[in-house]
DNA sequence: AAAAACTTTTAGGCTAGCCTAACCTTTTTA
DNA sequence: TAAAAAGGTTAGGCTAGCCTAAAAGTTTTT
């Protein structure tokens, strides 16, 4: 049993995670930083949080996951990590990929997602086997590279 | 110049060009309908819209597209189509393609919209031409219908 | 250990979108 | 054509998220 909190609520859940792995503990500022939102929004969503059993917060205190907001995070991280991958994969560039992802991993169908995630199984998987998708994917970058020839 | 309409703007503006195309003009009931929402809440965005000059609207009348509206309409409606087919290529049930094309069209980049539309392009164009796609697809299509079986 | 610098919290405000309930206007129908 | 039904509008409210300014707490520096 997954989710249940708002797309905003996610993207706290998400760079929570993201900051607590990397230093055990995250700051107000950390993830006001993260979020490009000022402290005052960061300590309103983290009472909504905590209310709802997702973080442990404690005023002035550091901020951490619970294990039902830890759960939440990983299956946000991981939908954010395909839709990157996946962009990647389309050539958007890096940057961009990685701004975009975050649009795409909110609301979608399960369906959807588990589609995009078998285009990106399918598509990694492949480089080992059968040449179908290294010439495919060659072709697409043609086509593209093509595309913006033509477009200067 | 396109936007800087809210993501809701679009769909309004979305969904009003298309009962216009198909009737001539939208009631606030089919806008209110299609949108999911109550009348009053239509009402209150056709005053927002007019304010900026994308409807023309009147109290009790029909609404219509502005030049500028009808503009922005057609470039998010071409959006839509666009991911529309792509999750169609990416073998998401129709319906859901529909339902998740809507919440695709909005705020991503600029550029990850280029890709995804040339994707499409790319994959519709090669079906007549060199092999490629159509085998790639094939094997797509194959992998999925693995990971549908092992499901069970 | 007091001052300075920084971080966090509180209080009060704002907007976008949505709602209900009550009230108009327009259309239909007996 | 008047009454009923359908459709549209207004007023008043609500929530989510965000902000600023000022107060309060914490940490660092001297």
């Amino acid at each position: 049993m997954a989710a249940q909190v708002s797309r905003r609520a996610e993207d706290y859940l998400r760079i929570i995670y993201e900051v607590v792995s990397r230093k055990g503990y995250a700051r107000i500022k950390d993830i006001a930083i993260s979020l490009n939102v000022k402290p005052a929004t960061a300590v309103e969503m983290m009472k909504k949080l905590k209310h709802e059993n997702l973080v442990n917060y404690e005023k002035y205190g550091g901020v951490t996951l619970t294990p039902r907001g830890k759960e939440i995070a990983e299956i946000v991280k991981k939908r954010h990590d395909v839709f990157q991958k996946f962009l990647e994969i389309l050539l958007v560039p890096k940057d961009i990929a990685s701004k975009d992802a975050h649009i795409l991993e909110h609301q979608l169908d399960p369906k959807t997602i588990l589609q995009f995630t078998r285009f990106v199984e399918f598509v990694v998987s492949s480089s080992e086997r059968p040449k179908f998708v290294e010439r495919w994917m060659e072709h697409f970058r043609k086509y593209c590279e093509q595309q913006e020839r033509s477009k200067i």
